[in-house]
DNA sequence: TGCAATTACGAAAACCTTTTAGTGGAAAAC
DNA sequence: GTTTTCCACTAAAAGGTTTTCGTAATTGCA
């Protein structure tokens, strides 16, 4: 009684294997009442599809890949959040790779996936310096459609779910400035993100607006490594030119940042005015509450995964270049206030 | 080029399909020259099994699901973190699905899962009322192997991986009565999950041992849904038989709390010690540092996936009834200064 | 030399669906 | 009354592997 296939159903109704499959697919040559009968026994039997058999066949199935750098991370966990509640209610599986911020990992994943398992992609590029061509081999490849998010490669003719990075970056940064920073420093990644790229210029912008002179030292590159983000922040703090503003672009660096200040005794926001872009839900619960810039994350699983399944079946030929925008939010806290 | 077959490969290399498949499975049938051929072929067209075919045939594929209640919360994130740490390196895909404590939808991803997709899975489970049939018959059906962790099944033999939350729990809430509580109360999940069964017993045991009479509304149950949370907390702390110590079995509820208390200007050690089970990573940047009991979440998962992955490929006879038990770890700050 | 065992490979079945190309019969069209 | 269309269904191929069984040639042993 398990596992019973539709070789067995067919045979039990008396009808051929195809006339079984296509009125399980509610195919138009079958008779309603054939139907009917057949799909009572499926029932009854609780027949499933094996899914191997039948993706080979149609070459495709309902699965799909997310690919992120990390998930340990609120932003993170909350796209994932949406991105599932999307494929739930579609029937969709999910499959989840982390990169971990190696590049070596993202190609030998993609690579991977050229195999066909997967039908679709949602994508959060690893921080690597090497371009994002791997991105578009794997589509040469495969065809399949794929859909970038947040960190997403700005070269490439994909579909793009991304925030207002720029924007909300220049605001910040000058309520940095009003708040009385004469010295705000950007804590970014170390690679050319494109995401990372946009609040750079947003940062700079704000800068030059405020009659600020900007010189390379205002960013400071930091790691997927926590300690040694520690460690470069604590040098950063104990120097001389210490910074007396942080945009924070990256939730690990705020912590780490907190961290330090905590043990050097930098009282925020009295010597340091602190903005950081992150989802933690702890933000408003720090020791000072920490302004936020927090990004839609959910939405933009959401939208990202209702991007990716309208491409998959083609029920609207989502133009391979869809980029869309939502907003990020911005909280102020104490640890801004002047 | 793209999408290279079996077939093909035989073809070109002037032998039957079944050799070729032999050879790239390294069967003794083959001969060391041929394997070194079909090798060289395969890799010079970047060749790669269709894993629908193989799955298909051999009825198994290198698939695995992890089942969640929620993924925006650092223990979970930190679980799934391990698993993939394992499954990546041995070249499992992972699939993920989130219950959101929804009994209903466990039940349903189940039934799907039936269909074969997977070759094991790795659960932590919802807090439904009802038991764990599904769980058995899921198993009766399947016969896939299945690694709980955390939040397990009681009740049923299957392997599982813990941590020892009795003994910390009743370490936590002595040192609560210790640093001066008279009414500690205990934040509990609605149901009755081992893991929170387990708690409480340590709970009950520590107050018992401090003479104090445990009482039933010592316990307090939440929900999945933070606002309602907070409105419980926020109705608890206005009564007048407000406690003066929290044991929070859930990272939700220390956060809802430190937000109720922040807003009835409840002052944290003061009125009120507090220890929060929780892996957040800026517990101790929050106002005040939370006590924590953290589990080893990462190991937790590198444990449950090396455990799965060993049943699934049977090299070792892990018994159906394996129990891991890992430590937690007790971190006392501030929120919890007599 | 004769016989068994081994080696290295191939043919074909099996895995379970979906899809293509029919087919027989009834209804519609002329 | 014959042809055409349509309906409801079937047979068989296709999808790409893995595995079982078979075989021809070689090796080992007496």
């Amino acid at each position: 009684m398990k596992g019973i296939n539709m070789i067995q159903l067919a045979k039990e109704l008396g009808l051929s294997v195809s006339t079984v499959s296509k009125a399980l697919g509610d195919s138009h040559e079958i008779s309603a009442i054939t139907k009917k009968r057949v799909i009572e026994l499926a029932k009854k039997y609780k027949y499933k599809p094996n899914p191997f058999a039948s993706n080979l066949r149609k070459k495709k199935g309902k699965q799909i890949a997310i690919i992120i750098p990390d998930i340990v991370n609120n932003f993170f966990s909350l796209v994932v959040d949406g991105i599932e509640s999307i494929t739930m209610a579609k029937n969709y599986d999910t499959f989840i790779y982390l990169t971990h911020e190696s590049l070596e990992r993202e190609k030998a994943l993609l690579e991977h996936l050229e195999n066909g398992l997967i039908s679709g992609l949602i994508i959060s590029v690893s921080s690597g310096k090497e371009g994002y061509g791997h991105f578009q081999e794997f589509y040469e490849n495969t065809k399949l459609p794929m859909v970038f998010f947040d960190r997403v490669p700005d070269l490439l003719q994909f579909p793009k779910v991304i925030s207002n990075n720029y924007d909300c970056t220049f605001d910040a940064t000058l309520r940095l400035i009003k708040a009385g920073c004469k010295r705000p420093i950007f804590f970014s990644t170390t690679e050319p993100l494109f995401t990372n790229m946009e609040r750079i210029r947003g940062f700079q912008a704000a800068i030059a607006h405020a009659g600020i002179s900007f010189t390379d030292d205002m960013v400071v590159k930091c790691s997927d490594d926590m300690d040694y983000n520690y460690s470069i922040l604590r040098k950063l703090f104990i120097s001389k030119k210490r910074p007396d503003g942080v945009f924070a672009s990256i939730e690990k660096f705020a912590i780490s940042l907190y961290q330090v200040c905590k043990d050097l005794k930098v009282n925020i926001p009295r010597d340091l005015k602190v903005i950081g872009m992150t989802n933690l839900r702890t933000a408003a619960l720090l020791s000072p509450p920490l302004s936020t810039i927090s990004q839609p994350a959910f939405n933009m699983g959401k939208e990202a995964a209702t991007l990716l399944l309208k491409m998959i079946e083609k029920k609207s030929y989502a133009a391979a270049n869809d980029i869309i925008v939502l907003k990020n939010e911005l909280t102020i806290r104490e640890s801004m206030q002047s």
